[in-house]
DNA sequence: GGAATATAGTTTCAGCTGAAACTGTTTGCA
DNA sequence: TGCAAACAGTTTCAGCTGAAACTATATTCC
């Protein structure tokens, strides 16, 4: 195997090998700003996720799709793409799972029928009722101890961010 | 890849079917704060991984393992996941990836067989001695509008939200 | 009209993912 | 001791995912 120079010290369990990395790059994760939204970014998810995902069997797509229609009745399938940011793929499969279970209504459009013309069926819409409300909960929970203006802080700066990662897309698009 | 085609910022071109949702639940996914994170922080991490997936031929799972052996050299597996925030099946394929590749080098712990030691090869710093420059200089773009003080409460919220997430988790810990 | 192109949505394929089962090792405790 | 439980890490399995190919419809332009 490998010989490697490791100091084998190493106190038992989890303690840390706080290197400084000498002659290295230098980058704590933990105050790096992507890896820092990622993270908080997905636990939020799941946790949001969890107050229904058991309760009505849906996951976040799932519930995605009906938040959308929920409130824009009669949008396409692409409409329900653009809205909640997934690509058509995983909104054609979202819808598939929905309509089979009867929690969405499909028709064609009169004008164009490649275009779906897609609607909650009251079961969606009792779902959605249901959901709604407890998202909205977390959400308030998540910000209790967040001040009026902390509130418009932290929009401002999630708009800022919007922005910057925008300008970050728009000049040098790297292709893979 | 993924980024282009949704945006929430960006009104759909076809006809907005804007309906009050009448005696229903009221929703509206884009100023959902859990939504908008999760949108926001995944373009970030897409724009980050875009500047060294191409070039290195690693996915986020393997920077974030190089990242954190470059600063903490000699951590465990078990280390590896805790401070990637990522499951310790994930952090078992994605080393046996960089082990693969030579990235990263593995040695057994003296006192305790079953844990690995785990360090940067020569050439896993020479990708991370690359990618961290990168990477930060990215995350300086992001912020290019951001005052100091922008900065501060930015840091200050995410803090704030992470408190919030806790005390969301903590009280009814029993499912998953 | 009709060929070329574009669009809405679906399917295929191959790779990725988490949960649970598994191997091997260490610890707790009678 | 010796056996059950805990732990580090891996593998299996079944479901999920994106890219690309595909079907069907609509539009453009000659």
């Amino acid at each position: 195997m490998t010989i490697a120079a490791t100091d084998v010290n190493a106190p038992p369990d989890q303690t840390l090998h706080d290197d400084a990395p000498l002659d290295h790059a230098l980058l704590d994760l933990e105050h790096f700003l992507p890896y820092r939204l990622s993270v908080l970014s997905n636990r939020i998810s799941q946790v949001i996720a969890d107050t229904y995902a058991a309760r009505f069997g849906i996951g976040v797509a799932e519930w995605r799709a009906i938040a959308v229609l929920g409130r824009h009745s009669g949008l396409s399938a692409n409409g329900v793409a653009e809205r909640t940011a997934m690509d058509k793929v995983a909104v054609s499969r979202t819808l598939a799972r929905l309509l089979e279970r009867g929690l969405v209504q499909r028709d064609t459009h009169g004008d164009d029928r490649r275009r779906s013309v897609l609607e909650l069926s009251a079961a969606g819409y009792l779902i959605f009722d249901e959901v709604v409300p407890l998202a909205l909960a977390r959400e308030r929970a998540l910000l209790a101890h967040f001040s009026d203006d902390d509130r418009r802080q932290l929009d401002a700066l999630l708009t800022k961010l919007s922005k910057g990662l925008q300008d970050l897309i728009q000049p040098g698009v790297a292709e893979d």
